[in-house]
DNA sequence: GCAAGGTC
């Protein structure tokens, strides 16, 4: 009886070899160059095993065995209309380039009894684990395939794995098939249908691929939002009492100590100057307090492949990916561990000291980590993710030959690593308070005290700023008593690490692929990097402003560019590993929902040819100010000094700008404890809220918002009456106004996250042009208690499955939650919680224990019958307007899944679709032959958008739809 | 010439 491991990858196969091989193993060569076959007994007892030496070979593939891509009829662009791709038949087969790795597979498999699956614990590990079945079946029919399952490369677990393995998990691989058919269909059938009516249409764009990817556009989406947010801001005037005293520090050298104003700044110059008035006329000051008190300095958190990506653009100025490819091939050299990983806390048994030992030779860091193995070493902390796969990112060995960038990542990871296995810094802080005329003021001073992790960490800042001695009850005259005139500032565009944070906090893309997606929306040219002095920072093309902008107008249910349709795929993909759903479900859902937002895109796809053609070549403010922003940073390319820091301009000099920020703010590292992207400001104008000035409309919402102050979760006209506007928290968006009156944007109206400044999720939106916003007044609590936001009332997701069943479980997303049955051993076993069915990254933590006979329970293919229902009366009660129609027959008051006219188009959904849909040349615009063989084709780009384009395309679509209703 | 996800 022989047995045949399979890892998702070579290092893991070397190291299962070694555990369970004791460190005895013979090794062959596979047809591939980069894996090898190990050979060994294992001891494996029953059921399994006979309880003695079994014959063990372990091997690897690496990663997916298998691609998937139309068949010949489809993959030529002009041969098929792209909405025939919804439903075109899908080959699978093995890439050409890893047919060395399935031969090997084929040949270890033809004498193993047993097939032991050993890929990464995770969905996508399970897909890979099918594909190796199928191919080894494929050879052996009866061999045995069983599924061991480790979450970390450690003795016991690998041989705990190896004995109790069991079966195979097909929910999870069915799961990953529906995501991989459905990315292919979709991304296919958008990018085609957009790079062929843009480049007929807009001469520039003739050579141009214009792509769609679920993950490419909500990525683009944050870069173009955020563009917005700076386009949009206006600057507010605040005024603040500075007062400073000359004093000798503990060196006798004289300074200026610089109290700063209790009440921060105010935005009402009157009340400021009044106050300031009060202070001059009477300017003794008298200590009130002089508090010290000990304070810690946090070491890093173990290190995560998102974190990295963040810390080595923030920190080396890299691009996420370069930072990625680099840890990559640190990795393969054998000095650094697994560089995808989303843990950030290191398994109990996890061995330190040898690691931090064989960094004792450095010259760089030698001496500190010999510290640390000499006593100095404390465990680190645990972060809250763990990806059961990996562990955070380290040093796995001493490299004293690296140059260049490689020595500077792996200087970092080291660093980190170093730091993490250290002491918090510790030190102590000194607040003197002191009182005006009734005004307090007040300064502070750190004494660091054990600097611990930053000897080995120099990328985090924090220095002695040591206050001159002073005592309670005091009294002395100040120096300098001012009224100072200061102004908010305007955020900065996104940096790459910020964009990685964004992406990573809203479930786009994977740690592995995030910086993929990021560099392809640059490939793509919907994205520029702009050099501002030491930072890079991401400025959207006029071709990326105007997709986006675009495809905003257009009134999706859930629009394109925003991260929910990729939340969605997720849910349901969760739906199948649950066994609520399957794949087949989801699949049909899916594309029944994506032929419908591809019609009303094709419908009204002149809108995005307008904004992008508005964007290129418009007279607007707007789209001058973006060409001007693109031209100036070719222009530049590079000129030192010409970029401004992309803040804005602050009216009371260099000192302002400092003062204004939160106490203590000396945390000037990498940890990701804000969100960049926000404006900055906000600090400030919310410590004004507590001011006098209880009635002032100034200063009492956020800033931008002056006129709408208050006006929170205004409800969303148009098509939804009842319904708001949402951000990507799921929660009712506020609307603003630009108001600063230089401003190419001003008047124009805008949606934003509710959350404060630090807790918002990005969000960013235009309103529509004519969208009548309308302001009762009402909080967005409120709001959010009384109207479901549109997306709830027309999605056709789970989540409307049984929607008015008063006894749904929802999480605190507003989801159905999961239900769940604790594994763990304890008096819980066996029992069922609900859980929120987000992805641990986007999940609220909702929890509460099901109990019996909850409905909820019994949520299965019987109940998705009820879609329908539930969706017809949602969509008649919410006014239906211009996209409620079934695209199958095109009459309204039910969806295309469950059409009643169904017959009436002939053949399958997607074959009769097909024909009636699209089925006209993208060159002419005319049906009855495609654009390969257009016989209008020398009327050539200029000829092509006249009329034809504009008016037809949009009627057509139209009557088509009535035509088949009949 | 399309996607996103593995990994090398």
């Amino acid at each position: 009886m022989k047995v045949l491991c399979v890892a998702e990858k070579p290092s893991i196969a070397k190291s299962i070899t070694e555990i369970l091989s004791g460190g005895r193993w013979d090794t062959r060569n596979s047809p591939h160059q980069y894996i090898r076959n190990y050979d060994f007994d294992y001891n494996l007892p029953p059921p399994l095993g006979r309880g003695r030496s079994t014959p063990f070979t372990v091997t690897a593939v690496l990663g997916h065995l298998m691609s998937i891509d139309f068949g010949e009829d489809h993959r030529k662009w002009h041969s098929c209309d792209p909405f025939s791709l919804f439903d075109a038949p899908i080959l699978t087969s093995v890439s050409k380039d890893l047919k060395k790795v399935e031969q090997n597979l084929i040949n270890e498999a033809r004498h193993s009894e047993i097939l032991m699956i050993w890929t990464d614990c995770d969905r996508e590990g399970e897909h890979i684990g099918s594909e190796v079945a199928s191919v080894c079946r494929k050879v052996n029919r009866n061999i045995i395939v069983k599924r061991a399952r480790f979450s970390a490369i450690i003795a016991a677990q690998i041989h705990q794995a190896a004995r109790q393995a069991n079966d195979l998990d097909q929910r999870q691989a069915d799961a990953v098939e529906a995501r991989m058919a459905l990315d292919l269909r979709i991304g296919a059938v958008f990018t085609r249908f957009m790079t062929m009516g843009l480049q007929v249409r807009i001469p520039e764009l003739a050579e141009q691929l214009v792509s769609y990817g679920p993950c490419q556009f909500p990525t683009l989406g944050f870069v173009v939002d955020q563009y917005n947010r700076v386009q949009s801001f206006v600057p507010e005037t605040f005024w603040y009492i500075y007062v400073g005293i000359e004093r000798t520090d503990e060196e006798g050298q004289p300074r200026t100590v610089e109290f700063k104003w209790r009440r921060n700044h105010l935005f009402d110059m009157d009340i400021a100057a009044i106050l300031y008035e009060q202070c001059a006329i009477n300017p003794d000051a008298m200590v009130l307090k002089v508090e010290t008190k000990p304070t810690t300095k946090w070491k890093p958190l173990p290190l995560t492949t998102v974190e990295l990506q963040q810390s080595g653009s923030r920190l080396l100025r890299m691009a996420p990916k370069r930072v990625l490819d680099i840890a990559e091939k640190l990795y393969q050299k054998g000095i650094l561990s697994y560089p995808r990983t989303e843990t950030d806390q290191y398994d109990k048994a996890f061995d330190f000291n040898s690691l931090i030992q064989k960094q004792t030779h450095d010259n760089q860091w030698g001496q500190y980590a010999q510290k640390l193995v000499d006593g100095a070493y404390q465990r680190p902390r645990n972060g809250k993710k763990n990806d059961k796969a990996h562990p955070p990112i380290h040093p796995t060995a001493h490299a004293g030959n690296l140059d260049g960038d490689e020595r500077r990542v792996f200087e970092l990871v080291t660093r980190r690593f170093l730091a993490s296995c250290s002491k918090n810094a510790e030190g102590k802080t000194t607040t003197v308070e002191i009182n005006i005329a009734d005004e307090l003021f007040h300064t502070s001073g750190l004494v660091i005290t054990q600097r611990n992790y930053l000897e080995v960490y120099p990328y985090d800042k924090w220095s002695d700023s040591a206050v001159p001695d002073f005592q309670e009850g005091e009294m002395f005259t100040p120096t300098i008593i001012e009224l100072k005139e200061g102004s908010t500032s305007k955020p900065n565009l996104l940096t790459e690490a910020d964009l990685v944070g964004l992406m990573d906090r809203n479930g786009i893309g994977t740690d592995a692929t995030i910086a993929e997606h990021i560099a392809k929306i640059i490939e793509r040219q919907y994205v520029t990097e702009k050099q501002e002095q030491k930072v890079k920072y991401l400025l959207p093309s006029q071709l990326g402003v105007g997709l986006i902008e675009g495809y905003n107008k257009i009134d999706f249910d859930r629009s394109l560019s925003k991260p929910h349709l990729r939340r969605e795929t997720e849910h349901r993909m969760q739906l199948v590993c649950d066994g609520l759903k399957v794949k087949r479900e989801i699949l049909n859902q899916t594309i029944d929902e994506y032929k419908e937002v591809f019609i009303k895109a094709k419908r009204d796809f002149e809108i995005v040819i307008e904004s992008v053609n508005e964007y290129l070549h418009g007279r607007g403010e707007a789209q001058e100010a973006l060409r001007a922003a693109t031209q100036a940073r070719r222009g530049r390319a590079g000129a030192a000094g010409a970029a401004r820091g992309g803040r804005g301009g602050r009216g009371g000099g260099a000192g302002v700008a400092r003062r204004g920020r939160p106490d203590n703010d000396n945390d000037d590292d990498d940890d990701d404890d804000s969100n960049p992207g926000l404006p900055r400001g906000g600090g400030r104008t919310r410590a004004s809220v507590t001011s006098t000035r209880g009635t002032s409309t100034r200063g009492r919402g956020a800033r931008g918002g002056a006129a709408n102050a208050g006006v929170a979760g205004t409800a969303r006209k148009r098509n939804y009456d009842n319904g708001v506007k949402t951000c990507d928290c799921d929660l009712p968006a506020v609307s603003r106004t630009v108001q600063k009156a230089d401003s190419p944007h001003v008047g124009r109206q805008f949606w934003t996250c509710s959350k404060p400044q630090n807790e918002q999720c990005g969000y960013f939106e235009w309103a529509n042009e004519g969208e009548s916003i309308s302001h009762p007044g009402n909080s967005a609590g409120q709001s959010a208690e009384r109207g479901l936001p549109p997306s709830k009332r027309q999605r056709p997701s789970s989540r409307n499955e049984t929607r008015g069943n008063d006894e749904d479980v929802r999480c605190k997303c507003d989801l159905e939650a999961k239900l769940v049955t604790v594994n763990k051993e304890g008096p819980n076993k066996g029992k069922q919680f609900w859980a929120c069915p987000n992805n641990p990254k986007a999940s609220c933590k909702f929890f509460q224990w099901a109990e019996e006979g909850n409905p909820g329970t019994q949520a299965g293919p019987s109940n998705y019958a009820n879609i329908n229902y539930s969706r017809n009366g949602s969509n008649g009660s919410g006014g239906g307007g211009g996209g409620g129609e079934c695209f199958k027959c095109g009459q309204v008051g039910h969806w295309s899944n469950s059409c009643p006219n169904d017959s009436a188009g002939g053949g399958g959904a997607g074959g009769s679709g097909t024909g009636e849909q699209s089925g006209e040349c993208f060159k002419c615009g005319q049906s009855g032959h495609w654009s390969n063989s257009c016989p209008n084709d020398g009327l050539g780009g200029s000829a092509a958008p006249n009329g034809r384009g504009r008016s037809g395309s949009r009627a057509r679509g139209k009557s088509r739809g009535r035509a088949r209703g009949r």
